[in-house]
DNA sequence: CTTAAAATTCCACATTGTGGAATTATTTCA
DNA sequence: TGAAATAATTCCACAATGTGGAATTTTAAG
């Protein structure tokens, strides 16, 4: 049940949609010209939209004329409502766990083939792994999307594996689908999974799933470090860590 | 079909902005026909929009068919860029000023009236001051809000004064233009701003201003705490953390 | 100061979005 | 459980709405 046939059937929309994007991939404001260039769009058309998605605040203006990414999209992201008490529950916790072990928490949760990251909690030392809340990256490059791969079956990780061809992130990136059914399996067996520089190099985690009432995987915890740094008595506080978070979430198991 | 033609909108986009904020409005997924009556669109134009804006992951469906918030806003509010350096810059200062003085640290920025809630660091002990990202304040009473008042000079403050009414927050709130504007005209003195239960009573905030390398005003940090815990000393500690983040973003004083 | 390039406005046109009505799915309650 | 009520979704004829090329204005470059 992952894909969704979504037919998109306005125009504008799509189009304001392609702006945004454009917009959020560079780090400075965009000029009108590139955005037209970027998205195809004639210069009146990308004008009249942005002019639009301004008075509406999804986009603001610098004083140079550049286009950037406005306020109204932080104040919309912080009523995503699906998720407001997750993140409320976990937070204490992540911090908890952040001080006590030193490194990054995250929060993350599935969105079709990729994990999202929800939030995630820093610690203050010069080097720390630092995770872009908002970005994703396809489940089979990080511990907690092996997990829910693991739970949805084998049958779906095959599904998964033939959707996107298991794109190899590093060289130690589970890029066959035997070795990722492996891989998921005995996460599931254990509680927990492991990320060994699949991702990015130097950097490993540990991931575990977060329960619901329902019993459904509401999200993922993880914990990402260097390498060098990660600790194999981490598994066991993320652990009870995830399991207080699910009990705190209605999750009674059994 | 009374609204102001002021500028040139496209309907649909101001229909979506319309919809998006009814989600918003709500804490649970929000059902068609509420949506319907919430905006004064047809069912089937509010319908034709959100499935737009599903495809665009902007509005996602629950397991009940409720519409709530989608994943887009997250990620495209993280890439807000006009103030990605001064989030980078700001939170290890964030988060040292957080760990030592045990309370909750904001970074603010102002928009028209008000200041929005744009990063903040919390501490890990049972009661702190947890605002939420992305809410906003009237800038009469905030410790920040003043600080940007004050630097526009008396004439905007009047005319702030006159557009808003200074709406009392609580009994503390200046609410008349004279005590206000001594507030302000204190506050760019001093160098910082106190907030004494303004907008909520029993939170006591301290407030100082950042500036970047055009010497303009780049956003506000301050320090929220239980008023009974506010202290003196740490009106030094946010000035100097302050001064640092500004110099680190290229503002060189005299 | 001149020229070039980008931003903004204009406008005739038909594509696109509209909303009432019809159909289908879901919920309510007897 | 089934029938009535309510909500969700699809359909479609229509014209209002958004379109993009060309004209105009503004800004940057030489």
């Amino acid at each position: 049940m992952t894909d969704v046939k979504t037919e998109s059937r306005i125009q504008v929309i799509d189009r304001a949609a392609l702006l945004m994007d454009a917009i959020g991939r560079y780090s400075k404001p965009v000029k009108l010209k590139t955005l037209g260039a970027e998205t195809g769009l004639a210069p009146s058309t990308a004008y009249r939209i942005l002019q639009s998605l301004i008075s509406n605040r999804f986009v603001e203006r610098d004083s140079n004329g550049g286009y950037r990414l406005g306020q109204k999209l932080l104040q919309l992201s912080n009523r995503l409502h699906s998720d407001i008490d997750l993140r409320g529950v976990s937070l204490p916790y992540m911090r908890e766990l952040c001080d006590r072990l030193g490194e990054t928490i995250n929060l993350t949760i599935r969105e079709g083939d990729v994990v999202i990251y929800f939030e995630k909690v820093t610690p203050n030392r010069m080097m720390h792994v630092n995770q872009i809340v908002g970005s994703r990256a396809p489940l089979h490059v990080t511990a907690v999307g092996k997990l829910m791969l693991g739970l949805a079956g084998e049958d779906e990780i095959e599904s998964y594996a033939r959707r996107t061809n298991l794109p190899a992130y590093t060289r130690n990136t589970l890029s066959s689908l035997s070795k990722l059914e492996d891989a998921c399996m005995t996460s599931i067996r254990q509680g927990y999974s492991l990320d060994n520089e699949e991702a990015e190099i130097g950097v490993g985690c540990i991931g575990v799933l977060l329960f619901e009432k329902s019993g459904n995987v509401s999200a993922g915890l993880s914990i990402s470090a260097p390498i060098e740094r990660r600790k194999n008595e981490w598994i066991g506080e993320l652990k009870k860590a995830g399991e207080e978070i699910s009990r705190h979430l209605g999750y009674r198991p059994g």
